[in-house]
DNA sequence: AACACGTCCAACCGCAGTTAC
DNA sequence: GGTAACTGCGGTTGGACGTGT
């Protein structure tokens, strides 16, 4: 890296935090586009935009990337991100690598809204079921019982739902828009 | 109809590891 | 080898939206 050139990053006076804007979506995906991910400090800073490096980087992985997936978590994801979890615990980049299109922030969310409330349901199931014979177990639970043990996949019929793609609605969307409506967008430039 | 509450998700923050000087 | 800057990761938060009363 050109560290004379990297240090002059931290002096840029305004930074723009929160959502990001179609307009900013736009100059990301077509500077990427043009030039590729390279450094994202210099990106950011090359591309006009008054985002930190990270701040695009986040967006560009999460969001605009072309391979995002958006929609539903299936069954068999969801599965499999029981069983990475129940290997790995909360690497969810590492997680992520082997759910094609899904990111370690999708399934992370997914994990702390969903399957953790389902898990806390799990567990109270069990342990009012246990105290009935909680004496006979007690020496066994000690050390071990993560919660991924109780894991029963019958609690997650919900996202047996189809996955349902919205369909762009420019006029209900001013300022901020839908993956699909930037990449149909960028279909029809020819980028 | 209005309010309260719960859920979901995009984005930010802070830390650790890596890399370049 | 030390230092500074960057990247990547995991945790957390705030706001939008949905649902119940």
């Amino acid at each position: 890296m050109d560290r004379n050139k990297l240090c002059n990053s931290s002096q840029d006076a305004e930074v723009r935090k929160g959502p990001w804007t179609m307009e900013e979506d736009m100059i990301l995906i077509n500077y990427i586009a043009n030039h590729g991910e390279g450094v994202w400090n210099t990106l950011a800073k090359s591309a006009g935009l008054k985002r930190t490096g990270k701040s695009c980087r986040l967006r560009w992985l999460n969001y605009l990337r072309p391979d995002v997936r958006r929609g539903n978590i299936t069954a068999e994801e969801e599965l499999l991100i029981v069983e990475l979890h129940a290997k790995w615990g909360n690497r969810w980049s590492k997680i992520a690598k082997h759910l094609p299109g899904r990111t370690d922030n999708e399934i992370k969310n997914y994990w702390r809204t969903r399957i953790q409330k389902h898990i806390k349901q799990a567990e109270n199931l069990q342990g009012q079921t246990s105290e009935v014979n909680d004496q006979a177990s007690s020496s066994q639970a000690s050390g071990m019982a993560e919660p991924m043990d109780v894991y029963s996949p019958p609690l997650y019929q919900r996202t047996m739902e189809p996955i349902q793609i919205p369909l762009p609605t420019p006029e209900s969307n001013e300022t901020y828009w839908s993956m699909e409506d930037i990449w149909s967008m960028q279909l029809f430039n020819g980028d």
